[in-house]
DNA sequence: ATTTACCCTATAGATTTTATAGGAATTACA
DNA sequence: TGTAATTCCTATAAAATCTATAGGGTAAAT
């Protein structure tokens, strides 16, 4: 399942996406346009300024901005900001790989080989997705 | 993440279908042999037999088995048993789906449309694959 | 100065996951 | 007929994760 943090994360970009020019916008507008809990966007919109997604200034007429354009922001670099992992097991994950320890051997274990082709395919859909394309 | 109760039932399902013929294997061996916690490997054949995919014997020479042929068994009724819904989200849940409560439409909704393709691409998978599929 | 708005850390509440406990019911076999 | 083996079932506890909330700090604009 989706975390909330994930879908109102996409949900705040993708608002910052649609907007005209790129003037700061402030948390409250988010949060009250999208029906997101402020204080919970907050610290969402804080994340994705810390892994350079947004941009954010200071003060009256402050607010957060995307630094890059919309179509330049894979959905594989968000997804894993916000939701972590893209892989279902760690074993197979690209950017968080980690052995399991219930496993002998990858190699003959069942549910590798089948979380591999489910990470493929998922991976295949964000590579081909950015920011842009979640815009209606 | 793909929960451990999913994971251990992918293996038990896997062990059983690996078996030569279809004498029932007791939750002991199984355990053993998958390093699961016996208790809780307990519940989860439970269930699996509860949903129609495997068989039980009680008592001395008991145990569990499978109730159809391995490349009968669709990896899309597996893992909607163990794991629940395949989406992501339940608004695009084709045997789970749930209007967001956040969401004023799904037409509109950025989330809801890539949603929709990471489920698809994970249904094919699950759908081209069955449980003989699992076996090394 | 004062107001506006982001910055940051800690923590609490809720939910889900991961088991564990303990006994009841059933079966095989001596 | 008795006994050991094995699944069946419910309840509940322990742990982890998710979803916020609280409250003050910091920087910028006017």
């Amino acid at each position: 399942m989706l975390s909330k943090k994930t879908k109102y994360g996409l949900k705040a970009l993708t608002y910052l996406a649609s907007q005209k020019d790129k003037k700061p916008v402030q948390i409250a507008e988010i949060a009250k346009q999208e029906n997101i809990s402020q204080k919970f966007l907050e610290s969402i919109l804080l994340s994705l300024r810390k892994t350079g997604f947004l941009g954010s200034k200071k003060g009256k007429g402050g607010g957060y901005y995307l630094i890059k354009n919309p179509n330049e922001v894979l959905m594989t670099d968000i997804m894993r900001v916000l939701e972590g992992p893209i892989a279902m097991v760690p074993c197979v994950s690209l950017n968080f790989y980690e052995k399991c320890d219930d496993c002998p051997s990858e190699d003959t274990c069942s549910v590798h080989m089948l979380m591999l082709k489910v990470r493929d395919s998922t991976l295949e859909v964000y590579r081909n997705n950015t920011l842009a394309d979640l815009i209606i």
